[in-house]
DNA sequence: TTCTTATTTGCGCACACATGCAAATAGTAA
DNA sequence: TTACTATTTGCATGTGTGCGCAAATAAGAA
């Protein structure tokens, strides 16, 4: 086993597979589609058509991504009927998405100090 | 401005530019070899050298490496000598670790219970 | 100054991956 | 069965990025 099953006490002595695998777990969550799924899913269940249309992306493409998401177990799947509905299946990611939105939210402010008003884009 | 100053509530109505933004600051994290340089970085601050011996990276990489990571407020950065000492700038991270590692841990448990013992090594 | 060490950066390559498009598959209705 | 819809998957392509290697840069010692 790589893992303990308790939450490790802050990641001491991680193997590389253990690194390895949380360095996939927010793979996952480093993709702006995939983020918006999730936000979209954060209410209520939805199916691939549902989230493709809320989303911007194409139906291939979500399916794709939520395949991704499934993987890490971060969504559930569901089929009924014809439809496949996708649900939040470790609320725990609004938690990481919520501490690195403040995290965020600093840098930007930082940021926006250094430059103080500078610059173009980025 | 992209985002607003206070932790976002659980990312309402992300735009998508600050979408981008936190998928790039969990891409930071998506890297096995940060991971591990963020985890020597736990106890004290280290050089670049010192972290290049303690990961299993080059120097030119763990610089790299080093460079994604301030980019993104993480890391803090501060010369001395001919030496450049890298310490964590954002504690939070470990919480995030943490939570993923959690995640992690039970995702495994779960593959581990479909498997049914088998598996080697990983 | 030159020499040595530490760090950073430019270049090229290999690989992973997000996407578009089309085909294949699954499920239901007629 | 066929027809229709929803979802998934194969293929090709462009992009991003981690890495090795070497050169450039920074800071101190002789």
């Amino acid at each position: 086993m790589l893992l303990t099953a308790e939450p490790c006490p802050l990641m001491e002595g991680l193997s590389d597979q253990a690194l390895i695998q949380v360095a996939q777990y927010f793979s996952a969550l480093a993709e702006p589609t995939r983020l918006r799924i999730l936000n979209c899913l954060r209410d209520r269940e939805h199916n691939v058509g549902e989230l493709a249309e809320h989303c911007v992306c194409s139906q291939a493409n979500v399916s794709r991504h939520l395949s991704t998401l499934a993987k890490h177990g971060l969504v559930a799947r569901e089929g009924r009927g014809t439809s496949v509905y996708y649900r939040i299946a470790d609320p725990s990611i609004y938690a990481l998405c919520d501490l690195v939105c403040g995290n965020v939210a600093r840098q930007l402010e930082t940021q926006a100090a250094v430059l103080t008003g500078r610059n173009s884009t980025n």
